[in-house]
DNA sequence: CTAGCTCAGTTGGTTAGAGCAGCTGACTCT
DNA sequence: AGAGTCAGCTGCTCTAACCAACTGAGCTAG
C-alpha cells in the first residue's frame, strides 16, 4: 500500500493538506459531504489510521465535521476551535500567574471601542428596538433570579455589531465573548451586578442611537471598566476548583 | 485494556479534555515535556491509537506540540492554528463566489483604526525610531526587486501595535496579517505598489508621532483603503493554480 | 587526547487487521 | 398497514508489529 507514486514518505502532515485541497477543488461548502474513511484511504494512498489521524486534526480546526456511524462532512468552519484555543491558553496562562484574562478583557475592549465609534448613529431601527428589549429582558432575569443572563448578554453584544454587516467580523467578536465568558466561569470569577450591567447597556444604546461617536466610545469604555475591576478581583484558584465543564 | 473502571464507554472525545487537564493540573508552562506516549496509554487508560488521534487535535490548536523521535511537549499556544483555520475558511468561501477576502480586510481595518486612535502620542521613541527605519528597508527593497517586502511590512504592523504592552492583542493583530497575506498569496492576488505602501506608512508613523488621532486613524483608514482597493480586483481564479503552498 | 563514527535505545510515525458502536433502510412478521 | 428485526453502511477503538527520527554511550581512527 501506500505506493501513490511519490509519496512513499512523508504523510501525515501532507494528508490534511490534500484533504483540504479536496474540499477546495471540489468547491465543497459546509454540510457537504466527504469521502469515507476508507475512500479517502484510497484516494490518498495512506492507512486508516493515518487517515483519521489527519481527520481529526482538521476537525479541531472546525474544518471537517465527523458523525458517528453517519460520515464526515465539511465542518462549518466557525470559529469554535478558536475559542477553544484561546480559552484553554487563558486559563493555562492565569494558573501559572499571568494576567491572561485581563489581557482578553482588554482585547475585546480594544477591538469593540474601535468599532462601536464607526457604530454610532448607523445601526437599523430595527436593531435599535431589539436591543432594548434585550436590555429590557435582562433586567426581568436579574429580578428573577439571575438565569439566562449571560445569554442575554452575549446577545446584546452580537445584536449591536450587527450592523457592520461583515459576517466574519460578528463572529469574531462572538468569539472574543465566548472565550471570556468561558474562562471566566471555569475560574469561578466574580459575576457581575446585573443592575450595573443593565444601565451600562442601556447607555450604550443611546448613545448609538443619538450617533455621538464619542459618546458611545465612552459608555464601551466604562462597560468594560466595570468587567475589568471585576475580573481583577479573581484571585488564583485552585484548578480542581474548576470541574463545572471542560477546562 | 480501556479498564480505568468508569470510562469503559465514551473516550476519544474525553482524551483531549483529560490531557489538557493534565497540562492545567500540573501547571506545565509552554515548552514543558509532556509523558510519553506509552505513559499517556496507561495514565489515560487508552490505547496508543486514541492517545495519538487525541493528541493530533491538540496539535491542530496550538496547545501540544509534537516532535518526531524526540518527543511530546506544551505548545507555544499561538495563534498559528487561528490563522490556518480563518485562512482555509477564507480561500473555500472565496472560490465558492463569497467576498471573503474583503471581510478579512474589513476586519483588519476595523480592529486596527480602533487601535491606532488609542496609541497616537502613546508610543515610546524607541518604537517610533524603529518604525522609521522599518520604513526606509521596504524602500530599499522596494528599490532593488522587492525581496522581502511582506516581512518588512508585517513588521511595521506588528511594531506599531506594540506600545499597547498586550501580547495577546499583538498576536491577534499579527494573526489577522498572516491569515491576509496568505490567502492573498496564494489566490494569487494583485501585489500592492511597495512605494505607496511606503509613504501611508510614512503617515502613519508621523500622525502617531505627532500625538493626533483623528490623523492617525485617517491613515490607517487610507492605507487600508489601498489595499481594499487591491483586493477587490482580485478575481476568482482556478484553484489549481494556487499550489505555490499549502491551500 | 580529541574528532568522528557506530550502534543500541528512546520517541514518535505508519501500517495491518480485527472487532465494537451508532445510524439507516429494507425486509418480515403480526 | 404498522412495528420489530436484521443486514449494511458509517465511524470508533484496540492490538501488534515495524519504520523513521533523534539521542547518547562507546568505540575507533587520527
Amino acid at each position: 500500500m501506500c505506493l501513490a507514486g511519490y509519496a512513499l514518505v512523508m504523510a501525515a502532515r501532507d494528508l490534511q493538506e490534500r484533504i483540504k485541497r479536496l474540499i477546495i477543488d471540489r468547491r465543497l461548502a459546509s454540510g457537504a459531504p466527504l469521502p469515507t474513511e476508507p475512500e479517502l484511504m484510497e484516494h490518498l494512498g495512506a492507512s486508516r489510521n493515518s487517515v483519521r489521524e489527519a481527520l481529526k486534526g482538521l476537525q479541531a480546526m472546525g474544518i471537517v465535521e465527523i458523525r458517528h456511524g453517519f460520515g464526515t462532512y465539511v465542518g462549518t468552519m466557525s470559529l469554535a476551535p478558536m475559542i477553544e484555543g484561546l480559552a484553554f491558553r487563558t486559563v493555562a496562562g492565569h494558573y501559572r500567574g499571568e494576567d491572561t484574562l485581563l489581557q482578553l478583557v482588554q482585547l475585546r475592549e480594544a477591538v469593540e471601542t474601535g468599532l462601536v465609534s464607526r457604530l454610532a448613529g448607523r445601526v437599523p431601527e430595527g436593531d435599535l428596538v431589539e436591543l432594548d428589549a434585550l436590555v429590557d429582558r435582562m433586567e426581568e432575569q436579574a429580578a428573577r433570579g439571575g438565569d439566562g443572563i449571560a445569554d442575554t448578554d452575549r446577545a446584546f453584544h452580537a445584536t449591536l455589531y450587527r450592523g457592520l454587516d461583515n459576517a466574519l467580523l460578528g463572529e469574531v467578536m462572538e468569539a472574543f465573548w465566548d472565550a471570556f465568558h468561558r474562562v471566566h466561569t471555569d475560574l469561578g470569577g466574580v459575576p457581575q451586578d446585573p443592575l450595573v450591567t443593565c444601565r451600562q447597556h442601556r447607555e450604550i444604546v443611546e448613545a448609538v442611537r443619538s450617533g455621538d461617536a464619542i459618546r458611545a466610545e465612552e459608555a464601551i469604555r466604562e462597560h468594560f471598566g466595570n468587567i475589568r475591576a471585576r475580573v481583577s478581583t479573581t484571585g488564583t484558584q485552585d484548578p480542581h476548583r474548576c470541574h463545572n465543564e471542560r477546562v
